[in-house]
DNA sequence: CGATGCCTTGAGACTGATCAAATGTAGTGG
DNA sequence: CCACTACATTTGATCAGTCTCAAGGCATCG
């Protein structure tokens, strides 16, 4: 088992990045979802030197690897990320995740002592660090953040059981329907508009997060622009009707 | 949202179950895998005194259902479950997961205040019911028991990515070897023989835990034992060539 | 012994995978 | 700025795996 490096070979120096001129979660607009929420001024300024390091990490570099010791989890404060995972069978890489600004990633890795998935930024992000040792000692003293800490957890568990229930039952039209409607919806909890987006991702990664090939994420993105649900230009996506799009989910 | 009712519905008398016949942690052979895992004499007494009943649940109990309000996380101390969800767009129920001793079931209640499936016991069982405000509290006293509580969430997570990736890659026979590894693993674990397994579920139910129709996973079954691979009597089955079984999910 | 639910097996339909080719886009270096 | 390359995307034709529908066999339970 390696020690992790964060994104260090990527030619980031994760050290540096803690510098004094970093603003802290203060000054951050993403308390209503990420682990300091609802926390007093107090409470903030002590969570807020638990945080290691404001990590950039370039698009295309790592956060951690599957099989890093695991030693902190990770809050995206601005960028998107990837999760991969190689399955055993066909050695081919899937998508387990997609991750934007306000999300946890790591989390799977307290289990075993090791991340059990690659975290890659599929554009130029910036990472807090949080040491986990020192998150497990403060949550015993931060009620709020050892709740919030649970909370979150805990939806990932049932965000999961989402997904594992689209992927049991769904069509691929439905899948990309509930893929998009998804996306839409964390990106509007943002503030980006709920009609338009830009992918971050190819459609071999959609499909590989949907369990399709890239020729039918390809077909339904066309049939959805047909049946005039979308406005598809290449990754620009325009969402016309999205009660078309939400009943494709719920038929 | 309607208030926990636990197994009452079906009959058991949740307040009766917490009688001091009833046996403690102490007393119980699951601490390998249990949340009181590693704990001190001293430790193991507090902790159980925080399960607040051991609830019998009779086959085809219900322990709770998806919409109840959440207060308690569920270990189960010898029994068999599964846990179910009606899928929003065919209005068929799924399952998403089947527990067995030493699981803990109702963790994805915590993120929403309310429990996200319904849990149903496939045979007569045990289940210590834990108050999760004491649960939290308990935590930030016991270290031991945070880390481990923490471990076992993460853990959920990590084989929830484990189960995404097959239902995105595998094909059928696939599905159902890796289901049968799975369980027989777990099963070992808690002493049965790795060979032998009798299934709680039916051929429906396996089905819909792995996306597959009822008819399509009962002809894997055939097709595997055709092979050699297994022998198949209803729900008995015997694993003959447990490396034929694990070649088929790592060609 | 009949009834019920569970399981097996077969035939045909359909979805999505695979293979193949053309087009589009971005990045590189002359 | 353009030619060139590598990669991403679209679209078509064919094929395989799984679903659906249907029928019959097999256990269990009253």
């Amino acid at each position: 088992m390696k020690p992790a490096r964060h994104a260090i070979e990527t030619g980031r120096r994760a050290k540096n990045a803690s510098a004094s001129n970093q603003p802290g979660c203060s000054d951050c607009d993403l308390h209503a979802m990420c682990l300091p929420l609802g926390f007093s001024e107090h409470d903030l300024e002590r969570f807020d030197a638990l945080v290691e390091a404001r990590l950039p990490v370039p698009r295309g570099g790592t956060l951690f690897r599957m099989g890093e010791r695991f030693e902190s989890v990770f809050a995206l404060r601005t960028g998107f990320f990837k999760t991969t995972r190689v399955a055993s069978s066909d050695q081919r890489t899937h998508v387990v995740g997609f991750h934007m600004a306000g999300e946890l990633l790591g989390l799977e890795g307290i289990g075993n002592g090791c991340y059990t998935c690659d975290a890659l930024a599929l554009e130029d992000s910036l990472v807090c660090v949080i040491p986990y040792l020192r998150l497990e000692a403060m949550c015993r003293e931060i009620g709020e953040l050892q709740r919030q800490f649970h909370k979150i957890m805990s939806r990932e568990i049932a965000c999961n059981h989402e997904r594992i229930l689209l992927l049991t039952r769904a069509r691929a039209q439905e899948r990309l329907a509930a893929f998009l409607l998804n996306l839409t919806r964390r990106l509007q909890a943002r503030g980006d508009s709920p009609a338009a987006l830009v992918l971050r991702m190819t459609r071999h990664e959609i499909g590989t997060h949907l369990g399709l090939t890239l020729e039918t994420v390809s077909r339904c993105f066309s049939r959805l622009e047909d049946a005039g649900v979308l406005q598809v230009r290449q990754r620009q996506i325009h969402i016309l009707d999205r009660d078309a799009l939400q009943g494709l989910v719920h038929p």
